[in-house]
DNA sequence: AAATATTTGTACGTATGTATG
DNA sequence: GCATACATACGTACAAATATT
């Protein structure tokens, strides 16, 4: 169970530290769709809002790329990153 | 520069003061959005919540109507007002 | 072409917790 | 204790872009 809801860390924080460990241990494909927001928000059962929140801050480290309309998807670069160290 | 974190008055009663004034000033056409509470936020650099609770003032007043997922809008007489004292 | 579904984007509404004066 | 202010989190609604049927 990833998510702490009594730790100290925001769950928004929490969100973006499970999703970069699952992208940097190679889980999504160079270039790979994300599940959608509201599939993160069911799996991880915390707001859509929560989610965004959370994959802004990936966005921000240049992990992944938002396009509107069809989904978020790991950054090329850094599926290269990945599959360098693995 | 508007808002003054050291002054008597509460952040939120100043940013009241500084969107009344800027209505009246007739800065906001009639039915006009007003900018999100967010941009405001970031604009004054105070929590949204500051913002809102400044704002209800001029809800209160009259001044201003709020649309649930929309926005806030300047009130058609507030409007009418403005525009005949100028 | 049209209608529908999916997904991200935006915006207000509400509640709780924390900190400060 | 109370008012002010901020951070977090969830709720709800709708818009815009895209994809599918």
């Amino acid at each position: 169970m990833p998510i702490d809801r009594e730790g100290k860390l925001p769950l928004y924080r929490q969100i973006a530290n499970e999703l970069r460990r699952d992208i940097e241990a190679g889980r999504y494909a160079a270039g790979r769709r994300l599940p959608s927001e509201n599939e993160l928000a069911a799996y991880y059962e915390v707001n859509r809002l929560t989610i965004r929140k959370g994959i802004c801050l990936l966005v921000e480290e240049g992990l992944c790329e938002k396009v509107p309309g069809r989904g978020t998807f790991v950054s090329e670069q850094q599926a290269a990153l990945s599959a360098r160290s693995a």
